[in-house]
DNA sequence: AAAGAAGTCAACCGCGAAACA
DNA sequence: GTGTTTCGCGGTTGACTTCTT
């Protein structure tokens, strides 16, 4: 079965790009898009592979990339993607605009990835390393944990139906204007429809029964809302939109930044104005629009042999609630670290335009 | 100031899937 | 139906930079 040889080929050039071969590379696609990345090279006279160039372009050359530190927003993303969709960087960076999966997958490998396993969450399975989360949760957890891999499975079908929907549009667009894809990807058209849409539109006008062997997520209707892991069927969100979401940030500093989950239920539960006050007493707190977006980490932070080296502002007895209580708490924790990310992918905002390629 | 360690990120590699002949 | 080509993805590498001692 075929492997390219393009990149076997004696003389190609390889290692980091020349401004010249840059230049080349623009002016190339610019002109003349690229029809086929195997005949690029030569055409635009590159001694590089077809594959090299494809690469500089969709990381690098590409008009409509964003380049520069990850805002806090795009890491709450990316961590809570990671958890729902795994190392699907792909599929990630559909979800973040202007960032590309290549970006995507070091940033995570070099900050979010580290950043989490010292908080003492488990990058992978995004639960708390020693799991004592799970624990103590017992049963009720484990149902809950089993219908959300579940929706995480429909999930991922959807974008990969998505993606497959936005490459067809694509070749669609592409059929119809042959060239100046430059232009494409930096004015695309206003009324281009959402891959969300695309995959709404397909599925209800194809009849597709989207109702789940085993859930009863059904689809009906034709806005975000309505979607598969609509929040509002999925899963009790009341009090998601209660959350507080605390950010220990030392990004002023420009150092890294740590954050804490809260849900007020648990500001409540804990020792009141006294926490308040410690609270306070932390360098700065943050409340995003956002608030139920990453409001599921909750658990794992306050959990007290989870804190570590984020747990200075906070009082070993903020820790003591009763047992009753917190059962009851990390189950509700455990739904919103999920519906924080089923409302993120759901989110009203429209979804980013596919990468161009 | 120098050397080594650690971090960062662009680029490469190999695989699988889709498209094509 | 089968083989070939092309593309895209995710894992990994290694050159370069920054930090620490």
């Amino acid at each position: 079965m075929g492997r390219s040889p393009c990149c076997e080929k004696i003389g190609l050039k390889k290692g980091p790009w020349t401004p010249e071969e840059d230049q080349k590379l623009l002016a190339y696609i610019e002109e003349h898009g690229h029809g086929s990345w195997r005949a690029l090279p030569s055409k635009a006279g590159l001694q590089r592979c077809g594959k090299s160039c494809r690469l500089r372009w969709t990381n690098y050359l590409r008009p409509d990339i964003k380049r520069g530190k990850f805002s806090l927003q795009e890491e709450q993303t990316i961590i809570q993607l990671h958890a729902l969709l795994g190392n699907r960087w792909s599929a990630i960076a559909t979800h973040l605009p202007k960032r590309t999966d290549n970006e995507i997958k070091n940033y995570w490998n070099t900050h979010l990835k580290k950043r989490l396993a010292k908080m003492g969450i488990d990058p992978v399975t995004h639960k708390a390393i020693n799991g004592t989360l799970n624990n103590t949760a017992g049963d009720k957890s484990a149902k809950v944990t089993a219908s959300l891999s579940h929706m995480a499975q429909w999930e991922s079908a959807r974008l990969e139906a998505e993606a497959r929907l936005a490459r067809e549009s694509k070749m669609r667009i592409a059929a119809s204007t042959p060239s100046k894809l430059h232009a494409q990807s930096t004015n695309p058209p206003a009324s281009t429809p959402s891959p969300c849409f695309d995959v709404l539109n397909a599925w209800q006008s194809a009849k597709i029964d989207l109702e789940s062997p085993t859930s009863t997520l059904t689809f009906a209707g034709s806005n975000a809302s309505m979607l598969p892991f609509s929040t509002t069927t999925a899963l009790e969100l009341s009090e998601s939109n209660s959350n507080v979401w605390q950010q220990r940030s030392d990004e002023l500093e420009g150092e890294e930044s740590e954050w804490k989950f809260v849900s007020k239920q648990q500001l409540q539960g804990m020792h009141g104005k006294e926490t308040e006050e410690h609270f306070i007493g932390c360098e700065e707190s943050w409340f995003p629009g956002t608030a139920n977006i990453g409001a599921g980490f909750t658990g794992m932070l306050l959990d007290g042999s989870n804190m570590h080296d984020t747990s200075e502002c906070w009082d070993e007895s903020s820790n003591g609630q009763d047992e009753q209580r917190s059962q009851v708490s990390e189950d509700a924790e455990n739904k919103n670290y999920w519906n924080g990310i089923f409302s993120m992918v759901n989110s009203e905002q429209p979804p980013l335009q596919p990468p161009l390629l």
